[in-house]
Formats: structure tokens, sequence, C-alpha cells
DNA sequence: TTTTGAGTTGTTCGA
DNA sequence: GTCGAACAACTCAAA
């Protein structure tokens, strides 16, 4: 009998580029295993668009491993128990999994490396999940960075991350002692509604639908990306961060790809680089959840802890509706309800709006988008919360409030993102269009629009708003003052 | 240790 | 309509 080692998958749903699946496969045979932990990962549990993804990309490695002869083992519940029962049953005498950087996973990773080291087990974690281990990039004075430029540099000067390693092959897989949970036990789908209806057509959760996604990427939209990434009508982003998101595709297959196509076309340097820095962002956001962990439910600047919060539960509703009475972050708030997803600058100018206009704390934005978001990453998702309101890392000047006409205007001119999603405003002409509360009544009533009954009035007048604003961050600097 | 330059994504105002 | 300057003060990184 060779030696049995129980590969713990977690945010790393693939086959390829998995080191500790190799080193399992060098071992002998392996028992591929998904363990449903929700009371580990407590308030960061998935959400409602994040079970969605779960369940397919599940459903994928499902049909993966079973066309390789191997049988995904699903468990719910307290990994430790689980694993100990398998361990008891099996007589496995490892445990790999990829290694995880938010607050929880690490309290885990921790606990079960405590536990199952006790038993005499081989417990590792591998690192897959970013480019670089958090460990390896610091500052002179050896302390985390704080600012993204610098941190940036640093990862670039630092060695090149690992290529990319291929599906092990002809692993011994091993059968599951028995039959384990049946997907659709857990439920992750939503039913009664099902608000879900259409995503497939959207969406390929799964390795394989990572590598078209990729390959779309460089062969259509990298050309464009540099200049057209921050216009939502355009289909100029990759869309890959779901799949990155529960390790479809490793961030160093990604940039590696990226790499390659860029060594192949000069002209595509430029762009490559700007979307290798944007991979430098989710590479940040997950160093700095992981050296600050207070990051979960405190302001990275302290200063904000005293940050005059307010904001009303029926303008956060109609926020989380798309009834604002401003089309792009109705547009954008539309079009994370209906399909998972906003693209990036819209969900810069809907964070900005939530936060500024509305004066509501970030983390009720951090739970909407963790909620709705089928890219829902801890780090990122904390991160650039704080980072639009202002009390993140590197994080905008206060004075930086977007206004939600200009950049409607800048960024959607012919308004095709807004007509799109807020189809009721569809036949305004497109210099009203971001505005319609300025439109002349014959121009609303030409285009069938009768404001507060087809489209909301504007739930805030942005003027006020801004000074209003203004007003709370002058509060916290006289505090900071009189402290003094 | 001290010093210096820099810091994702913008808006408004006034010329 | 376009353009440049002002909008704070502070912390961080690195020489």
């Amino acid at each position: 009998m060779t030696a049995l080692t129980l590969y713990l998958f977690r945010h790393d749903l693939r086959l390829r580029d998995l080191p500790g699946l190799h080193k399992a496969a060098e071992r002998g045979r392996v028992l591929p295993l998904y363990i449903l932990d929700e009371a580990a990962a407590g308030d960061f549990a998935p959400g409602g668009a994040s079970r969605w993804w779960l369940h397919h990309s599940l459903r994928a490695l499902q049909t993966s491993l079973a066309d390789r002869g191997g049988t995904l083992l699903l468990r719910r519940g307290a990994s430790a128990d689980i694993l100990r029962q398998l361990i008891e049953r099996t007589g496995a005498d490892a445990v790999y999994f990829s290694r995880g950087y938010t607050p929880w996973e690490r309290a885990l990773e921790g606990e079960l490396h405590r536990e199952l080291t006790e038993l005499g087990i081989d417990c590792r974690r591998f690192g897959s999940s970013l480019l670089h281990e958090p460990e390896h990039i610091a500052n002179q004075s050896g302390e985390p960075y704080k600012v993204f430029t610098p941190f940036w540099r640093a990862c670039r000067r630092a060695s090149e991350p690992a290529m990319p390693l291929p599906e092990p092959d002809a692993v011994n897989w091993a059968e599951p002692p028995s039959p384990g949970d049946d997907l659709e036990d857990w439920q992750l789908l939503p039913d009664k509604p099902n608000w879900a209806a259409g995503w497939e057509t959207l969406w390929t959760p799964g390795e394989d639908g990572a590598s078209e996604r990729l390959a779309r990427f460089l062969g259509e939209r990298l050309e464009d990306y540099a200049s057209g990434r921050d216009f939502p009508a355009q289909e100029s982003t990759s869309r890959l961060s779901p799949h990155l998101h529960f390790g479809e595709l490793s961030p160093r297959t990604l940039w590696h790809a990226v790499r390659a196509a860029a060594e192949q076309h000069p002209g595509l340097h430029k762009p490559a680089d700007k979307f290798l820095s944007e991979l430098g962002w989710r590479e940040f956001s997950a160093h700095l959840l992981f050296h600050f962990p207070a990051l979960v439910d405190s302001p990275f600047r302290p200063d904000f802890r005293h940050f005059p919060w307010g904001g009303s539960k029926p303008r956060r509703e109609a926020w989380q509706q798309g009834r604002t009475g401003y089309p792009v972050v109705d547009a954008g708030m539309r079009e994370l309800w209906q399909t998972g997803y906003m693209h990036n600058r819209v969900r810069m100018i809907v964070a900005s709006f939530l936060t500024k206009h509305l004066l509501t704390h970030w983390q009720r934005g951090e739970r909407w988008f963790h909620d709705t978001l089928v890219d829902a990453d801890m780090g990122n998702n904390l991160c650039s919360w704080q980072w639009a309101a202002g009390c993140g890392a590197d994080a905008a000047p206060y004075f930086r409030i977007f206004n939600p006409v200009l950049q409607g205007k800048k960024f959607d001119p012919e308004g095709h993102y807004v007509r799109r999603w807020v189809p009721e405003l569809a036949a305004l002409p497109d210099r009203h269009l971001h505005a319609p509360w300025e439109a002349p009544a014959s121009v609303l009533q030409e285009a069938g629009v009768t404001l507060g009954e087809d489209y909301p009035e504007p739930v805030v007048d942005h003027r006020e708003a801004r000074e209003t604003a203004l007003g709370a961050w002058q509060t916290l600097r006289e505090r900071a003052q009189n402290a003094d």
C-alpha cells in the first residue's frame, strides 16, 4: 500500500499550476477533497453570488477529476473534525493544500497544522494564489509597504514569479471511503427566486472557462486595455477576477501568459504592463490584509475612527437597488445585481457615491459587494472600499469626490452603458442622459420620461452632498488638531 | 539619522 | 470651451 495524501482544495479549484498536488502525487495515492467550512469563514463565508460561482466551479472540478479517474469528495462542516475522521478511515498520513492569506484562512491553517501534526500527520501548505509570498516583499526596514508604487516596484525587482507547473500526469487517485455530500444538497444555487437565471451565458466557472476567457483577453482585448479599461461600455477588461478569486487560474499563469504575449507583439508592452499592475493591486491588497488584519473592521488611517458616518436606510436601499437618480450610479448597481459583476470604473463611482454623497460607512458597501459580486475577494474588497472612502492605504485625498455626472459624461460619452442598464432613459439624447433632472421638460416628454415616476429624482444634490462631505472631513481635522 | 520627493483612478474655480 | 492651479497635510520610501 503506497502512502495516501489528502489534497484539500480551497481557493485553488484547478489542476494546473498546483504545487501541492504535484507533491502529493509524488508521494503516492491522492484523495481530492473539498470542505465547505462556513463557520471558519464567519462573516466572510461566500455570499450569494459567490455561492453560485462556487457551485459551478466545484461541478467543473468534479467533472475534470472524473475524466481522469478521480472522485472529488465533498464534505461540509468543521475542517479539523472532517480531516480527523477521514484520516482514521483511510489511513492517510499527509494533508496538503494551498496557502490562504486572509485572517480566517490563516487561523484555520494554524489550527489544522497544530492538530494534524499532533496526530503525526505530514501537514503542508504551498503558495500558489499570489505572485509573491507576503513575507518576501518588504521595504529596507523590513516593514510592509503601505504605498502601491514602491510596493509594485519592489515586486518587479523581486525574482520573477515561478513558471506555472503543468497538470501532474497519471495521478494515482484514491477512491473516497464514503460517497460524501451531494453538491445539490449544499443548496448553493439561488432558488425562489432564481436571480442568477441566465448567468450561465455570462460566465463559465471552472478551469476551462478561465482558460477560454484568458485566451480571448489576450487575443482580442489586451491591445486596447490601457486606454479602453476605463470605458464600461467597451469590452476591454479581462473579467478574469472571479476565476482568479476561486483559483481556477493561477496569477503566475496569467503573469507569464501576458508577458509572453507582449514579447511576441512589442506593441502590447504598454497595455501588458498596465494590466500586470492591476494584478499588482490584487497582490497589494492581499499583502496589506495579511500584514494588517485589522483592516477587516477598522480604518487603515486611524483618524477615521471618529468619522461622522451617517446615511439613512432608504438612501442606502436606493443605492443598492439602482434608483439614486444618478444614471451612471444606477447603471452600475443594476449591472451588479443582474450579472454579479460591475466594471471597475463604475465600482469607484458607486463607492464614492455611497461613502461621500450618502456619508454611509464603507463597511455597508463592503458587505453589499461581498454578497453580490461573483468575484468578491476579501482583500480586494476591504482595501478598495477603504481606499474609496479615503481611510485606506494610499487612499484618495478627501477632496476627491467623484462627480457622477462628469464621470458619466467622461467615461460613457455615448451613453451605451447607461442605456443598457437603465433602459427607461434610453430615449434621452446623449447630452441629457447623465443628468435627466436638468433636461428641459419638452426633452423629457419626448423621451417618455416622467421624473419621479419612470425614473427617480436625485436622492441628493451633488453640490450640497459635496459640501456636507467636505464638512465632515473638516470635523476630523479639527478633532486631530484639538488632540495635539 | 536626516532629509527630500512623491503619492492610481478627480473636481472646481477662475482666467 | 479649454487650461492650469488650487485643493491639506501627512506619511512613506529611499537616498
